[in-house]
DNA sequence: ATTTCATTCCAATGTTTATTAGATTATTGA
DNA sequence: TCAATAATCTAATAAACATTGGAATGAAAT
């Protein structure tokens, strides 16, 4: 073989690397997760349903591809994303995917089928209105992942808590609820149960991560 | 398994199909010969130094991720990309894979060691300076591919044809070359072609999907 | 109509990968 | 020191994948 082939072989193997640590289902949804900040290999076991073990492999894999990074605090192993381009990469990742497949876009306008009319989409103006108070934007994540980074103006209220502090949200205005990104049902549930108590709930797809990726653009 | 566990599978799942599409060194490859132009599955394996079936073979499994598109002419096949964000995807990629692994770094350094200080790497720059003549901006691809998209201001001479058309550059003036993109070593091949003649020449890394990636931000 | 060419489809091979179980390490608390 | 916990490592198995050869398809040239 000459000599430019196996240089080329061996760049492509390298970013072939990525490719296959984000060519698992679970791998990916551990990522996601790991967007909201850093968890213990316990946690992330429990949030994507599979036992430790078997979480252990894929994050073990994920850090073969330096993708994350690990802390150890006592008896745990935090893991965590070795750099925000990791997560910009997932948010370019699953957008591509929205695009391009059609079973995926239709899996997802079963999330959330509502018409979103109420509040615009745009970035900028939800804000404006966020900041005048004219909408109240809910985070619905445990509060662990809010405390760690969430979107300007939201309060948090998590999906456990949400029925017995109803009271601390406006039925006079729209609630703009989002949770960890589009994969995640939490905003689903919430708009579903505000929606029967009588509130105007709005379901915002993006997470944190979505839109810190938008916005380093 | 309950049932947002079964819609979240499903989700991640369709997301993975993209990351399985982009967990094969090969299929990279021909991905990045895609964002050159269409091409036809013989074109393909040659330049990928693959057999045709095995092209074959990787193709139909980009297309099943919906990430590339045939078109027939004649005997021929043809593919390309089905959208310009596959393009852009595989941008960020590689550049995802350069900033996180140590290993493709240190064999891209062997690529391109000269150091590039004499034109400057940032693009409004390098345009000025091709607008007003200061440097040559040189694309060493085939014809077809320079036919089909080519940085501004950029002249073509392929890479076979450099050594009897030496006459039509310059040698008080830096030479710019590109390629298809970091990986492929036809700039290098031209840039060394160069100095040994005594033009002063420079290796620009990108091709022009990082351009228009970088552009579309 | 037959041959040729480019390509795909199908079946068979060896090689990775996902997943599970069992043994092992590191840390804490008794 | 001993037991309990969190996580990893090793080994094993089954499923998925890459790769190859042979047969089949579909368009073009003779």
């Amino acid at each position: 073989m000459d000599n430019a082939r196996q240089i080329k072989n061996l760049l492509y193997e390298q970013v072939a690397r990525i490719g296959k640590a984000v060519s698992s289902p679970k791998r990916l949804e551990l990522i996601e997760l790991l967007c909201q900040g850093e968890k213990a290999v316990e946690t992330l076991a429990q949030e994507s349903s599979i036992s430790m073990k078997l979480a252990s492999a894929h994050l073990r894999e994920m850090r073969n591809a330096n993708l994350v990074e690990t802390r150890r605090e006592g008896k745990n192993i935090f893991y965590r994303l070795a750099d925000k381009g990791v997560a910009d990469f997932w948010v370019m990742l699953h957008s591509l995917a929205e695009d391009r497949l059609v079973d995926l876009q239709m899996a997802l306008q079963h999330i959330a089928m509502q018409p979103n009319d109420l509040v615009p989409n745009d970035r900028e103006t939800l804000m404006k209105m966020a900041r005048r108070g004219e909408v109240v934007v809910l985070d619905v994540r445990p509060t662990e992942e809010y405390l760690v980074k969430h979107l300007p103006f939201a309060r948090s209220i998590p999906l456990d808590e949400l029925r017995q502090r109803l009271s601390e949200l406006p039925k006079d205005r729209p609630i703009v609820a989002y949770c960890r990104g589009p994969y995640c049902l939490m905003a689903k549930d919430a708009v579903e149960l505000l929606r029967r108590e009588g509130f105007s709930p709005v379901h915002l797809r993006d997470g944190v991560a979505e839109w810190e990726a938008m916005a380093s653009r």
